[in-house]
DNA sequence: CCAAAAGTGTTAACGCTACACCCATGT
DNA sequence: ACATGGGTGTAGCGTTAACACTTTTGG
């Protein structure tokens, strides 16, 4: 450090770095996030659940390590979305914040509100209570990004459980894009795609021809246009 | 403040925040970046051009703030790309930085070298030497990007002057997509886009037929498929 | 008149969209 | 037997990719 000007700059320097995850299920044909109730700061305010990142950590193992707080889930999908850093947004200090994204299947989770929040609750994102600091913000980001995700690559394949149905996959695309599909031309797709191969098991729900239970071929992150 | 959990993690904390830039544009239809060459601390290697983020400003100001001090310019599109977080990607400290990158017109800018560096110099990035920290990542990172935006989005408008020939934009996707593109079909897709107007002037450049100079009709940004 | 880049259309393959009926089951 | 969601094919349309010759200029 010989340089006295960046040894300066060092000294100068007094911001936080946090993490916030946008966690998202879909359950009953509807897109949910993972909101927390906060304690002290902001008192009852829902927020993204986040904290502070260790001196020793990636950004992307701290996600990983809240993610994990929240839900008691791990090896999800998991990205990167954007570092948001408005210096107001946080009226107590200045804190930098990236912001991570997760799909989480079909959530029959036990919810274990950590001490540090008041509850734990899924959200339906289509009503979304007024957040703490820049947190509607980061979510109406997040799930742009998610749109984009699940129309581009397979990472829908997260957000179900190791068997699912055509129809609930169709689902979980209808929900995300906020739209009807047309139930052939999505077959085709998914088809063409190649990346579900068919069980010879098949799930009965109700008074009904019972449907074909598919599991993905490969679990690998790929990029594919599928709607 | 009232917290103890929070406050000690915020004690705790030992981080610094910087940002790289990635700054390209395009020269004789090949795609270059800008590099500096660092004194002091890793003396003598090439690094991408960065600095510590101030107190008051966003990272993106931050951003916009160095590439003027590199280049001059401002007012270019200039977007977040990345936030990299290796605990070790900064042997003298813990330093988590938010790359961004720009796309800059042709440039016959006159690069002023700030005394921060040894020199300022546009590299092929086809023969990048080896970078300092982990920027050899960035930029393979920025790089992926890049093609995307140039293909997607209307984003390649920034590389080019005011007015420019249809051959000069082609060469502008040929550079950066790095490979040929067929000139029918090219001006085809250009011409369905309708981001382009006519202007009467025309170029002339050699022993030729002279070539129709155009410009943008508008300059927001836009994400419209091209290639 | 020759060299060099500018400019310009057509065809064939492929992909997307819209659309309607039979199947297997529980009650 | 009927109600319910599961499962399947095709025709028309638009988009993309491949491909070659004429035009305008300077030398």
């Amino acid at each position: 450090m010989s340089n006295p000007t960046v040894q300066a700059e060092h000294a100068k320097q007094n911001i936080k770095l946090a993490v916030d995850n946008c966690i998202f299920t879909v359950k009953d044909g509807k897109l949910f996030i993972l909101l927390i109730k906060m304690k002290s700061k902001l008192q009852g305010m829902w927020a993204l659940p986040g904290g502070l990142i260790k001196d020793t950590e990636t950004i992307g193992a701290a996600a990983q390590r809240i993610l994990k707080q929240e839900t008691g889930l791990s090896d999800n999908y998991l990205e990167q979305l954007y570092t948001f850093s408005q210096p107001n947004r946080d009226p107590f200090a200045r804190v930098i914040s990236t912001a991570y994204f997760a799909l989480i299947p079909d959530a029959n989770i036990e919810l274990k509100p950590s001490p540090k929040y008041d509850d734990v609750r899924w959200y339906p994102v289509k009503k979304l209570p007024e957040l703490a600091y820049d947190h509607n913000h980061i979510v109406k980001y997040a799930k742009q990004r998610l749109e984009w995700k699940i129309s581009y690559t397979n990472a829908a394949w997260s957000l179900l459980p190791e068997k699912f149905t055509l129809t609930e996959l169709q689902k979980v695309y209808e929900a995300i894009l906020n739209k009807k599909l047309d139930k052939r031309n999505f077959r085709k797709k998914i088809d063409k795609v190649g990346l579900l191969k068919e069980t010879k098991q098949t799930k009965l729900e109700g008074a009904h021809r019972p449907a074909k239970l598919y599991e993905f071929s490969s679990k690998k992150k790929k990029i594919v246009e599928i709607i």
